[in-house]
DNA sequence: AATATTTATATCGTGGGCGATATTTTTGTT
DNA sequence: AACAAAAATATCGCCCACGATATAAATATT
């Protein structure tokens, strides 16, 4: 009932009427999270890196030097989504995965001297991501909004 | 500045800051998507469908016998997504791709007995779902409050 | 009517996500 | 110390997404 929403107002539906495209707000988010990531195209093809790739730096950039874990937490992926992805960022030369010193199970992940310059390259993109947005959008203030919900839809899905 | 949102206060920061994961929406969106379409695993898995296969039976119940391409539309999809999805969804008995009679160049999709007979062990997971979400979250209103702005999102991004 | 353009579908290759499973190392327990 | 349990990483297979490209049929243009 509640992840039911016919245009934009809740109220009480048929079965089947549940099941409609348009009443299902899951629909809608797996389609904004496409066309989001589809937004970055632009900004991340120059640089030669996909979104996931974008989202591994990001963590990096905040803090270097971590273990294959972390980022995984992080980013909320499990280590086999993770793994092949630094593997591949590792091929393209933009970090390096050595083994750990106390812990010999972990790899540590450390960025190379292009791993660390693309943070230069990459500064502008958020402004033009939310510059391209605003010229589509109007308002902003809504999409704000939608921040609190969001993060404690994740915490609430997140947790096992 | 508009995608950077930092503790839920919508501040001039810094381009550095701006690069900081918890001030990314995109990245909120990314995972919400992940997280939701997991969450359907248990009700799908036991119907030995995927989401977006789940997705093409919400299209073709609401509608059957239509051509790839209305079915790609509905969706936001390519057909180079959703021709291999098609396919697989037929090797499982879910649907048939027939010829076109007006326009030969199309493939209509029509529901088989067992894709329509699925809609009745489906019609519950809308409920489950949400009574799933209303578990970890309390508040709904502020899940459907979202849906405005999704929608808004969804076409600005999409127009091309 | 002949040609150009558009449309519908399909194929191929690459890169995620993720369930299942394996391996090694660390930690916890007896 | 010996053994069990947990943690960190990796591999494999399957299913999307999607850019690039191909093919055939319909439509538009000349």
């Amino acid at each position: 009932m509640y992840f039911c929403i016919v245009n934009d107002i809740n109220l009480q539906v048929t079965e089947y009427e549940q099941l409609k495209l348009n009443n299902q707000l899951c629909f809608r988010l797996y389609t904004v999270a496409r066309l989001t990531v589809g937004a970055y195209h632009p900004y991340l093809d120059p640089l030669g890196i996909t979104y996931p790739q974008y989202l591994v730096l990001l963590v990096l950039w905040e803090q270097d030097k971590q273990p294959v874990c972390d980022i995984a937490k992080r980013l909320m992926l499990d280590t086999n989504t993770v793994t092949p992805l630094l593997q591949r960022m590792e091929k393209a030369g933009l970090l390096t995965r050595t083994k750990g010193k106390t812990d010999t199970r972990q790899r540590i992940v450390t960025l190379t001297e292009k791993g660390m310059a693309m943070r230069e390259q990459a500064k502008h993109i958020p402004e033009c991501l939310s510059a391209s947005i605003m010229d589509k959008m109007g308002s902003v203030e809504e999409l704000a909004a939608m921040v609190p919900a969001l993060d404690k839809l994740i915490e609430g899905l997140s947790e096992r």
